[in-house]
DNA sequence: GATGAATGAGAATTCATTCAT
DNA sequence: AATGAATGAATTCTCATTCAT
């Protein structure tokens, strides 16, 4: 029935409206301070109408995970293969993160703040989108070290948390800050900083 | 009213017993889908004894973060005091910050999902943390630039995200892996990322 | 919302049946003494579907004197006005007045009740009834001193006071005597009194 | 020991000071929105205190009528032995009873709250004050009958509640009424009622 | 498919009363 | 006698979910 619910109703106007309207109310609220009926009146339907397209309240949430963030994500994907150069994919990636996520504001909060919970909702749906995006940053390393401009003695793991974490940051920054300036801006610094850190070239050990 | 309680509990053992049962529960169950009673039970107390030391549930989490974390918090200015060559600061302070995070698990949950909401319970007591941690690293960053060890051409502002977004993640990373590998060994290896970024010296543009 | 719960409900079974359980219940055992599980199990409705059609505890006692109650006291204006006679006209309102509280016993017992309070919960409402009632007399006693068969030197708002509250009395005296004796019976010896008083013709100062 | 407790304390200091305090509580807020700690903060005791001096909340309100009220009542019967003249003992019990209770606003409060509930906590207490009242009234129309100056065709129990009745409600208008105009004044045109009501003496029937 | 009235389990909070000090 | 911290029963109200229409 599950599987019915969603072949059903995937394409519906319906489904994206009561997803629409969910994203933005728990943006709003949060998601346990959300009610159905909020919802439902913000996406113009009945309360039981949710219940067709949905199972319950959680799966809501599990579906702007697999449906509505993780096209942003795949996203991603291409705009890393579009240029050859590692210093350009990784300042393509953070370009796009940083796009995206200020196109819309509602996603990432909703993103930031279920990803930093420790029993999440959509925890399935959150490894996989990590995992896409953890291996786009494997891959432009890797390359990077093969074409010399990225260092070898690199503990991966370690690199992809330090890039996630510093992205991250800089949205949940510019979330809590009324002052809407241009999250995009900070694409290039950031990536100037994470290829030569904040160190002076002469001073490195 | 409020001030009596603050006064006449702060040193009690029952407060502390309350608190500490708090971090846990909120830890394990998200603070929205924790109860009054899992907290009383935990702390061995009744569910009204709770309401003589705290306002409310809201305040319980305020507590948590101006009496408990905040205290963490003011651990890392002498951490950072304690030496003066600027690098080796701010070595101290991610280490002292990933052993305190650490040892402390619970409170470690609390913090970062607290901190990654948009409307958040202990606003205030997490800007103030939020502004004593940064200012921190603008010292030391400062003190570096002075020194030369650090470059001048940097936007402090974003440093500080960066800085604090790639310590977050670690910490987050480590929370969602089961097994629980030793937090504070990769202090060394980030603050290394900090200062160098991961290319390679000659690559540098 | 509250304007939409009245219009959509107003006419419902449901509605006059929560409200009608109410009265019984607050009679019975006072408002504060009275539980909403126990209103909704007297209803035969489920404790929730109170909050379809009420805002809270307090709003059904406003809804029953602004809904019910009132209705009552709206009657009295046709009961005075289907005589010409003032004397006729208190009569006839006294009447009605013993013979609807008569039957109605639940709505006395909160009606007495909460007007003797001095925090009233339906304050409007029963201002509202007050003023009708008021003017009702004060209607008739003009009326009659226009006809020469009410006394000129009467201080008008008094003998509003003394009219409502001998009836009041002669009400709350039959909800506790056990025994029911017929309160109708009541009206032409108090209307009486109301027009003679106790002394006697002659002796008049 | 409850006996024990009303000999050991009715003349202590603190007996009176928690009772003191009640009445103005429970004047203020009624008597289920107050709470023992209230009392007790303004009485200047501790909660516990109050279980030294009285059995429990109702029985706060018990003694109330059984010792403070009471004491009001009883004073009547003074004011009525005074004089001789039946109208003129009638005008002394209205005007003192104005009095008192004007003097002392929260007991009129309290008194005229819980004398017009059904389910009454001092239920004993109310009973005796009223027979003492009721037999005053009593006494004084007989003796007026007997002198010749009150009509001999009165159904007694109904010009006790028609007195008793009009009084009440002339104190609970003035409660009512921020205005606070002096209650006192209208004892005498209050009797004129009673003894000659409003028909003009031409008019009588 | 769509609706929204109805349900009732569940949770926060209050407060009379007790009792160790 | 006096205190006031502790208790836990009791109550109001919310809201996810169901289901008859």
């Amino acid at each position: 029935m599950e599987a019915a619910i969603k072949t059903r109703h995937k394409q519906n106007d319906k489904y994206r409206r009561i997803l629409e309207a969910a994203v933005n109310v728990f943006a709003e609220q949060g998601f346990f301070q959300s009610t159905i009926s909020q919802i439902a009146k913000v996406a113009g339907v009945a309360d039981g109408t949710i219940y067709l397209y949905f199972k319950n309240k959680d799966d809501i949430l599990v579906q702007i995970f697999s449906f509505k963030t993780k096209q942003v994500f795949e996203g991603f994907r291409e705009e890393v293969d579009r240029v050859a150069d590692p210093v350009e994919k990784l300042r393509n990636l953070v370009r796009r993160h940083l796009e995206e996520f200020q196109k819309d504001r509602s996603m990432a909060i909703v993103y930031l703040s279920e990803t930093h919970q420790t029993s999440r909702r959509a925890e399935e749906q959150i490894r996989e989108m990590s995992k896409l995006y953890l291996d786009l940053i494997s891959e432009i390393v890797e390359q990077g070290q093969a074409d010399g401009c990225v260092r070898k003695d690199l503990y991966l793991g370690l690199v992809r948390r330090f890039i996630i974490g510093a992205v991250d940051e800089v949205i949940n920054t510019w979330l809590h800050s009324d002052g809407t300036y241009d999250l995009t801006s900070m694409a290039d610094p950031l990536v100037d900083l994470f290829i030569q850190g904040i160190g002076s070239a002469d001073a490195t050990e």
